[in-house]
RNA sequence: GCCUCUGUAGCUUAGCCUGGUAGAGCGUCAGUUUCAUGAGCUGAAAGUCGGGUGUUCAAAUCACCUCAGAGGCACCA
């Protein structure tokens, strides 16, 4: 049986998972799930780094013993996994015990074969980072942090011979294949070849966190060099049967970001303990969140778990996988989520798989025998080419053919209008259409694994494989319709309140109980049953609820000159309903003719801060 | 500073490597259908292919310049 070995970053636990998180893992489960329908033996691993230094200072920050801080946390990555039907066989930290030992055995190794050296680390330290700055940190010979000018410090330190290794994994590099996608290949070749290759540290002196080297107590692994090995590490290497079985990875997915890590450090580390190298460098985009870059200063990022208590986990995949080209940057937007949710899925698919479940309820409540297959709707079903878009991770591409095979039965249904047939025509066509519904879910498995199992059971079908994936197979359909597949995302409507009007001439205190608030214009949606009207959500700061405000600025105003600006607005107005919509309160703005100006603060000025 | 990538209809984007009438989805508008989830189907409007110069019989596609945005530049998973 073919293997397939597959892979994710282990996250940094020095927080909550945002989105880009849930996207790798889905990215990767997506894999995982297609090559176990194609009947390989695949295991999937994702996990936790929990050995980072970085860890330690967050657990620092947060005023915990670092022990738990990264156990609290690592359970919470489980748990994104969970959430979004993650399907990985193991889940590793890298405070196992098998693992600190393997990091451990490598580096004696590679120290004994002299590719690591006992060595000065040489350089700027700032000791309000706690950290070697390089000179292009430094703004004015200071550190950019702390204002402060670092001192010239040195540090022992051991040194890996990454050096050693160029041609190899220059060679290795540029192999067919071993990065995808291209450009990034070609990113890390070109600096491998204009670059020299410095030697790397690889241990830090003193630190209270992290795996000892076997060769010098006072010194811990770096945290990559140790991180990496999870790889291995997880299928018990070097005699367990998991690394005899799954070792080299197929594929490693991985965020564009630690491309080099993985491309070129770690081949070298493999190198230098006589590992087999990977076979594949998966690298995928940033995603961004309406437009903008996740950060936690933006306050924009997203937290999965929770989204995932608002919508489907399958819907969020879907929008995932289908919005972004693996290798783009991508953006992901609740706009998006909702328009792909109530298009594709409700209207394309959950109301294909709804009308020829109550077409075959109506017409044969006693079952349907196999009966003759409409050869010309499956011509329209190109399984071949979805395989090789997924093999090619085109896994947006693989998702639109299939989307045009929903399409088509669609259009097919429209066409031959099965409600006007009878006898065996009515039953070549039902049959037809529900083995297209079955084949579907087994191709959509991978991507909406909780829709595929739930076309399943009104089917009445066990889950298939891949060579299940053709019409003929079943020998009787007895299927039972069990409500919709997926329910509308609708704007939110917010029940009336009093409308008021107010006032002439007005004195200070009066003026004062305004509460004038500076916000951010977090979402622009338009109002439905108006022309003028947005439904603008704001956001006013960390602790503070958001305001759902309706404003006439339709004609002035783009959705994307709205979004992210910072406004006025007066957050202590009594609610009003605006044609169904409660707006509960008001932007400033000028008002001329027909112009509208919104008033903004001139200067940078933190959100929620008082206007008077 | 150096390097890479991106810029195509209101929005998201395919095409660019291997030059030859710009394709699609969403949105909009119109028509049509009732098996079905305010679903489906058919059609239409909508693009100076960021700007400029050049190569060519011919450029979204090649070269150079320019503007705008994103990213990488090694201890950042």
């Amino acid at each position: 049986m073919k293997k397939f070995y597959i892979t994710t970053a282990i996250d940094y636990v020095n927080g909550r998972p945002h989105i880009g998180h849930a996207y790798e893992k889905i990215i990767a489960d997506v894999l995982a799930r297609w090559h176990r329908i194609k009947g390989e033996d695949v295991f999937f691993l994702t996990g936790t780094d929990d050995n980072a230094q970085k860890n330690a200072e967050a657990a620092k920050e947060a005023r915990k013993p670092i022990k738990q801080f990264v156990n609290d946390n690592a359970k919470i990555f489980q748990e994104l996994c969970k959430v979004f039907n993650i399907s990985n066989d193991y889940f590793i930290r890298t405070t196992e015990k098998r693992h600190i030992k393997f990091s451990q055995e490598i580096f004696s190794k590679s120290f004994k074969k002299g590719d690591i050296y006992k060595g000065k680390y040489e350089g700027y330290y700032c000791l309000g980072c706690e950290a070697f700055l390089t000179e292009k940190d430094l703004v004015d010979e200071k550190c950019p942090e702390h204002n402060k000018k670092p001192e010239w410090r040195e540090e022992e330190s051991y040194f890996f011979k990454l050096s050693k290794y160029k041609d190899k994994i220059i060679s290795l590099v540029s192999s067919k294949d071993f990065i995808i996608p291209k450009d990034k290949k070609n990113e890390i070749l070109a600096r491998l070849k204009s670059e020299e290759l410095k030697d790397l540290s690889v241990s830090r002196k003193n630190t209270e966190w992290g795996i000892i080297t076997p060769i010098d107590k006072e010194h811990s692994i770096y945290v990559w060099y140790d991180a990496l090995g999870n790889y291995v590490s997880a299928l018990d290497y070097p005699k367990g049967k998991k690394f005899k079985k799954y070792w080299p990875a197929d594929v490693h997915v991985i965020g564009k970001g630690i491309n080099w890590f993985h491309s070129v450090i770690w081949p070298a580390i493999l190198f230098s303990a006589n590992i087999t190298q990977p076979k594949r460098i998966l690298v995928h985009g940033y995603l961004t969140v309406n437009g903008s870059k996740i950060s936690k200063s933006l306050g924009n990022s997203i937290d999965p778990i929770e989204l995932a208590t608002k919508y489907p986990a399958d819907s969020i995949r879907y929008v995932l996988l289908r919005e972004v080209s693996l290798g783009d940057d991508g953006d992901f937007s609740e706009e998006a989520l909702t328009s792909r949710h109530n298009n594709e899925l409700a209207n394309d698919l959950g109301n294909l798989v709804s009308r020829v479940l109550t077409l075959a309820e109506k017409n044969f409540s006693k079952g349907l025998k196999k009966s003759q297959v409409d050869k010309k709707l499956f011509s329209k079903l190109n399984i071949k080419k979805i395989d090789s878009l997924m093999e090619n991770f085109e896994i947006n591409n693989a998702l639109s053919e299939v989307w045009k095979f929903i399409n088509e039965c669609n259009k097919h249904i429209n066409q031959e209008k099965p409600w006007e047939m009878k006898g065996k025509e009515l039953e070549k066509h039902i049959y037809s259409l529900l083995e297209s519904i079955r084949i579907l879910s087994i191709l959509l498995s991978p991507f909406l694994p909780e829709t595929s199992n739930k076309i399943l059971k009104q089917l009445n079908q066990k889950p298939g494989n891949l060579k299940e994936a053709k019409p003929g197979l079943v020998k009787i359909y007895k299927v039972k319709k069990e409500g919709i597949l997926f329910n509308k995302i609708e704007e939110k409507m917010l029940k009336p309140d009093k409308i008021e009007n107010n006032l002439d001439k007005i004195d200070i205190k009066e003026f004062s109980k305004l509460d004038l608030r500076v916000a951010r214009i977090k979402e622009v949606g338009d109002h439905p049953d108006a022309k003028k009207l947005y439904i603008l959500i704001l956001d006013l700061g960390k602790g503070e609820h958001e305001l759902q405000v309706v404003s006439g600025l339709k004609e002035n105003y783009k959705k994307e000159e709205l979004i992210n600006k910072r406004v006025i607005v007066i957050r202590n107005l009594k609610h009003a309903v605006i044609r169904g919509i409660e707006s509960q309160g008001m932007l400033l703005a000028a008002v001329f003719k027909d112009k509208v100006s919104l008033a903004q603060p001139d200067k940078d000025i933190e959100i929620g801060a008082k206007v008077m």
